[in-house]
DNA sequence: GTGAAAGCGCTAACAT
DNA sequence: ATGTTAGCGCTTTCAC
């Protein structure tokens, strides 16, 4: 009777009667003890990266968690720094039978995952992961829309941060490819005015009018080297960044940026989950859908 | 044998021969099922309120996880966003032996949790937070130090955070009472420019000389409410913050901000839960040690 | 000191 | 359709 089936000769007046009895005696069914018995928990554990926390990733955990609460799944998030725990093991330990990533895991961590309890391991394989090269496109179309020529690419110094901008650079080459210009320089930038001032005179002395940056930390920090140099914004170098932060509207200029939907990607990955535990087997790759990206723009 | 007990009648070799066959056959202690029979896990679960996540809760939570590892605890992070679940359910979820959190918890929160399995929440009832209240007295102290008079507070507008501004401000309040000077006149600000050139008009008009912004992104939205007036600081109007984020340095003039030493609330976190588990009865409240804070100065 | 056995709190598969 | 029972994979306790 406690199992709640539907459809029972008990009096449903009854039933409701015992079920709000166990409710005031605050009964919780044992969560450890139920996924022993049934083979699997309701868990799905997020990794995030070693990458800095903005309020884009905060809003697609609390996202997914909220898409995920709706179908009974719990959701809880590991951040993958150096000293914590190892994915495998914390998925064990909380007995997770989903695991999601931002990036695709290296196949020797997805047999571990699996073998610590997780039915399914998202993204799988070849799953493009979070629209990166559609973000360098649509920044260098904006630039190139404005008559710009000759285009520059800001990468991060960030060591966890450097194959989204590999990713994001590659759709800015091509684009820039497309639209028949030469390929955009690339320059290591980092978050201080005196390097970001360096890459500003190379870009400069090549003849770059418009920067396509990582992301608006960056962006913010090309502005400071700008100034350095007594430059300034959009005139003598056009700067796009990504994420609109915060303070992004607050910089001198207001930066101009890429807004990105994260709702689109949170219940595409949500359902991802769902139907991978729905059934175990048969796990065909959807087909990837590209988020709305869209470009805030300062001018 | 498999239990690993030491002092055996077993030659050692053989002992660590055993252990690493069972290595090599990639075997897992099931978790449910350990925590089922023991009655407790090694799961410490993170309640994260609805603020905005920067680098330095990142590196709490990575440095917690750090230490809990160190202990054979895992940490899971879960973000209390509005339509996640429950953190009590959570915890059941989970079957965390420990809950910790920022803020304390209220009354009611804190028996579910323990219902829901916790051995020990944190922090427990009166126990500080974050030391907000001495950041907001170190940045009073410091703009004082440097002559100023009359000290003007930005308040955030971010919801989740305006009980720490509240406590933040009263630090600032007790430093001037303390150097005979009058309470600083604290004003509601957003992110925006316009909004911080109302205020900013507002505090000139007042004759304030120096600002407590509740963070950095405040103190950065203060400068351009500043520009907005043609004014310049620290001439104008004196600026400091609090989280030294990214961009601070990058902002224009470099915004002198509080530096907070992660690496002591983290131990002391961490020493907290490994206290608590330890003997669930006998949970004294250690005295808390303010953690060390310092003031970047741009000037 | 070592092995066997009895549960932990549930679910699922079974008899009735 | 209902009640009963056998485990899920461990830990702990109790005999040997």
């Amino acid at each position: 009777m406690l199992n709640n089936r539907p459809g029972q000769s008990i009096p449903e007046e009854t039933r409701q009667r015992v079920l709000e009895a166990a409710r005031n005696l605050n009964y919780r069914p044992h969560a450890s003890a139920r996924a022993l018995a049934a083979g699997r928990s309701d868990i799905v554990l997020l990794s995030i990266p070693d990458i800095p926390i903005g309020a884009g990733i905060s809003r697609f955990i609390e996202g997914l968690a909220g898409a995920l609460a709706a179908h009974k799944l719990t959701l809880v998030t590991h951040l993958a720094g150096a000293h914590g725990r190892p994915l495998p093991d914390v998925c064990a330990a909380v007995g997770a039978s989903a695991v999601v990533g931002f990036e695709s895991f290296d196949p020797a961590t997805i047999k571990e995952l699996h073998r610590a309890g997780a039915e399914v391991v998202l993204p799988s394989h070849a799953e493009h992961s979070y629209a990166m090269h559609p973000i360098g496109q649509i920044q260098a179309k904006h630039l190139i829309e404005r008559g710009h020529q000759r285009l520059g690419y800001a990468l991060t110094a960030h060591p966890g941060l450097a194959s989204m901008a590999r990713d994001r650079l590659g759709g800015v080459i091509e684009a820039c490819a497309e639209a028949g210009l030469p390929a955009p320089l690339a320059l290591a930038t980092s978050l201080d005015a005196d390097v970001a001032a360096d890459a500003v005179a190379r870009w400069s002395a090549e003849g770059v009018t418009a920067i396509c940056a990582f992301n608006d930390e960056t962006a913010t920090a090309i502005l400071a080297g700008m100034r350095a140099h007594g430059l300034t914004s959009p005139q003598d170098l056009a700067v796009i960044g990504v994420d609109d932060i915060p303070t992004a509207r607050l910089a001198d200029p207001p930066l101009t940026t890429i807004i990105f939907d994260m709702d689109q990607v949170v219940t595409r990955r949500a359902e991802a989950v769902l139907a991978g535990l729905a059934k175990t087997t048969d796990q065909s790759d959807q087909a990837w859908i590209d988020p709305q990206i869209v470009v805030r723009s300062s001018t």
